[in-house]
DNA sequence: ATCGTACATTGGACAATGTCTAAGTCAAGA
DNA sequence: TCTTGACTTAGACATTGTCCAATGTACGAT
């Protein structure tokens, strides 16, 4: 993520303490905050950033395709930084934890032709339930 | 869905006039309505059926399992009555639409165990986007 | 057939999440 | 350093969902 920065000027846009202290918000392997949560954690080192510049930046940052945008449970959504690798999600169904998993094959090979309705598919998302460790011994 | 209404007898559930009205929006194949959809299509049947008690019967529903809770966008949730029988759903990215598909194979057996980090994986939701034949074309 | 009661429904307040706008601020090129 | 257009802000508003106390009603018991 330290060098999101440089791709984010790279595309000309102007870089602000807001924009740097979301990045590093974002960094790291397994992380799934939602904006409430990215805003919070960016107060903490800037109190004045505002929601509407979180939801705003995040929202940039998924259609220029450098932030996924996770939907496992109709709540809020989530923000997943590791949108460069494919990778899909692993959600226990009890307590929500979320971790990256990357299974075999394609499962967009998976869906026959006569199962596509005319559409042209270009990806599949695949959420895994279950158990966590915790939450399964408890 | 016309023996919903008897199940859910043999549930015990009181055959309340808004029951069976919500029991007949929830109809058919391919129907994925938002909760407020739902509670729309009611009205225009039974003028008087509130909210609440859609999204209550709603809620009992998906918890005895006559019926599927889906998020494909992380905007409102939207119920699918095809619950008996294991189907996927494949999504236009661009207006929306949905359709209940089957994959071949079991996406389960495809985590392999390293990458289930101690969870006890129970299931696997698909969701495949691309375009429908009216957004392709346009 | 009617009655009593536990269960269901209602409306409206509230909560959570997300969007929008007008006005002020600032990064970065000239 | 100046200028300017992009960025940020606060807060109003929209959408979706939850909760509660008061009211209504389905259905077994009488």
């Amino acid at each position: 993520m330290s060098d999101l920065l440089e791709r984010l000027r790279g595309r000309g846009w102007r870089l602000t303490a807001q924009r740097r202290v979301i990045a590093e918000v974002l960094d790291g392997d397994h992380v799934h905050y939602t904006a409430d949560e990215v805003h919070d954690k960016a107060v903490s080192r800037l109190p004045e950033i505002s929601r509407a510049t979180v939801y705003n930046t995040l929202g940039e940052l998924v259609s220029i395709g450098e932030v996924l945008e996770v939907a496992t449970d109709g709540r809020a959504k989530r923000y997943d930084p590791n949108a460069h690798r494919p990778h899909q999600h692993l959600v226990c169904s009890r307590c929500g934890a979320i971790r990256d998993v990357h299974p075999r094959g394609n499962p967009v090979a998976d869906l026959p032709a006569e199962e596509r309705f005319g559409f042209v598919v270009q990806d599949a998302e695949v959420t895994y339930r279950g158990l966590c460790p915790n939450c399964a011994s408890a």
